[in-house]
DNA sequence: CACGATACTTAGCCTAGCTAATGAGCATGG
DNA sequence: CCATGCTCATTAGCTAGGCTAAGTATCGTG
């Protein structure tokens, strides 16, 4: 079934592949957690320092408007803190708070738990072509 | 960068390389178009033939009630067409109208140009990789 | 120093998820 | 043969996460 694929194929392969597993990675969501989203941003936050709301909104692919929804939800919880830029006045520096970086381990692995243990179901030549293919679509969604 | 992984890290990278995917796919989307979950429930329908709600939701991996809302979009537009189960009263089955399936075809390749452009910029290998990355993918989702 | 450009936010809209509750129909055990 | 309990679909009501357009403050430059 992996034989010589067409573009237009395997996009809508791909396609549907993902939608699916993004809502089953969805579900296995505990109540209360952090969503999606918003682990993303604050990974991202985390593996970058500190970046601006425009930053920060270019690296999650997403409309400025948005990430500042989702940064005001991670702030009421303490997690992240907006502080002035020294010299532009009109820009704001994010940043996860000493809070964020610990919530954020805990609730990454409880995030995980479901998922790595599918994951480790499969065989080491299985996780390489995901790891593979994680890359690849990191570039593709960078065009 | 793709050498052995944990499962651990690669659920993170996972994670976080589809939802910006999902999001640069999302972008892509025309106004006025089906959405990704429209498409998604119309493509399964097609494939199933007809399905009741309840089928189609477990294929979606939603719950019932978000289907009965995606399904009343794809009937408004007159692309799906609820009838009465033929024995069991409660039941409804789903099926694309012939509408439904022009329609379809139509928006679909408009829908995955953008995707289908970026995917043949990639070598043979690297879409092979995707082709059985989807294939897994799949396969966890259903787990 | 006025005016255009840039950065962030606010306002308002829509879709997509969820759970809980409702109503209709089936099936079965007494 | 019907009461009771289950299943199916939908409705109601909520939250999050996207978007665009518009507003506000600040910067920088002619």
């Amino acid at each position: 079934m992996t034989t010589e694929r067409t573009a237009e194929s395997l996009a809508k392969t791909l396609r549907d592949a993902i939608i699916r597993f993004s809502r089953r990675v969805r579900q296995a969501r505990p109540v209360g957690d952090l969503t999606f989203s918003q682990l993303s941003a604050l990974t991202s936050l985390q593996l970058h320092g500190a970046l601006t709301p425009r930053e920060l909104a270019d690296v999650e692919r997403v409309q400025p408007p948005t990430m500042t929804k989702i940064v005001g939800k991670l702030e009421e919880r303490g997690l992240v803190a907006r502080t002035p830029h020294p010299t532009d006045g009109r820009q704001v520096i994010l940043a996860a708070t000493d809070e964020g970086r610990a919530v954020y381990a805990v609730h990454e692995d409880a995030r995980n738990e479901w998922l790595a243990v599918q994951l480790d179901r499969l065989t080491p030549e299985e996780r390489d072509t995901l790891a593979r293919a994680a890359e690849i679509l990191q570039r593709v969604a960078r065009a």
